[in-house]
DNA sequence: GTCTATACGGTGATAGAC
DNA sequence: GTCTATCACCGTATAGAC
């Protein structure tokens, strides 16, 4: 494994547990085995890490979304595997999900990480708000957006309590509107 | 006004803005026009200072929510003045609440800070479980937790954007679900 | 790619004068 | 209560050797 995915591997440990401010290049290079120095060849600057790190993970998350819903045609359960992605990314853990860290994080952020964070996010409301619209929904940027919402806040919940309490609860919440 | 009330009250619209970790001994004291040194004679570590902000926090707001729902009796509608709270707290600047930006950070806060943003919730959802179970929810502290969530998730993706969109849109959500 | 060495500002915190 | 002065640390970041 290369050096930059192991950097990012450990900084998105890290950042989906204790944000972005609360990571530093030292942290990750102690756990890597070398200086912070060698972090700054492979990102300049923190702000590099931030962005690629979120970039990536947005890339995972939307391909993964991709080979699981392929297959599936009815846009309620591509909703439900939707929100599987959020639950197995919650883990044995409770760790929240570098969307909603970074996004409560974010007028403390470098712009570029900021921006990383808007588009990640977006990306999601748009592949949502499609299934909502294929239901009939409404108002399917609103429906996708409060879903997104609801999905961030129980992570945090679940994070607060150390337990998967609350995201199962909101999980269940959303699975009966499904089938209204 | 003293000097304790003003550094709570610069210290928490920079916490709701930034974050617990983005915010420093020197930022509040000069916006107060003092030197750092000054606040430690209030607050001699700055986890005393994020302590009294959580619980001074938490006491207005039960203070405001019994205040605001005294004359009601109908459960649905406490519950709708309920999610008013939050939406007059996020204000014209998209300020996220003091509970969901800690909450986040949760997991890299001192004990003390810790403590007292997990009271704070375990406050809002017993008194949220109580309107829930009125109404004849089957489980009202999940359903309390589902709330609070989806409040909190809103006002992170209303931070990230600018504007209360999401915020309104979960508001609309929650109506719903209350007249059904 | 990684190292050593280093610069330099920011941070919480303390001691003691006023 | 607030000040000055100072501390020990940690943070990002850079230069240059290997």
């Amino acid at each position: 494994m290369d050096s930059v995915t192991r950097i990012l591997n450990i900084a998105e440990v890290r950042m989906r547990r204790v944000g972005y401010n609360a990571v530093s290049f030292r942290d990750i290079a102690a756990e890597m085995g070398i200086k912070s120095a060698s972090l700054h060849y492979h990102f300049p600057k923190k702000e590099n890490l931030g962005a690629a790190l979120v970039q990536r993970y947005s890339e995972n998350f939307m391909a993964l979304l991709n080979t699981r819903t392929d297959s599936i045609t009815d846009p309620a359960e591509k909703i439900a595997a939707f929100t599987r992605i959020y639950r197995d990314s919650l883990g044995e853990n409770q760790m929240i999900c570098l969307c909603a860290m970074l996004g409560a994080e974010n007028s403390s952020l470098p712009d570029g990480v900021s921006t990383e964070v808007r588009a990640a996010i977006a990306d999601q409301i748009n592949w949502l708000a499609r299934q909502y619209q294929a239901i009939g929904q409404a108002d399917p940027v609103a429906a996708a957006q409060t879903m997104i919402a609801l999905l961030q806040g129980a992570m945090i919940q679940s994070g607060l309590y150390g337990n998967a309490d609350p995201f199962r609860a909101a999980e269940k919440q959303i699975a009966s509107s499904l089938n209204c």
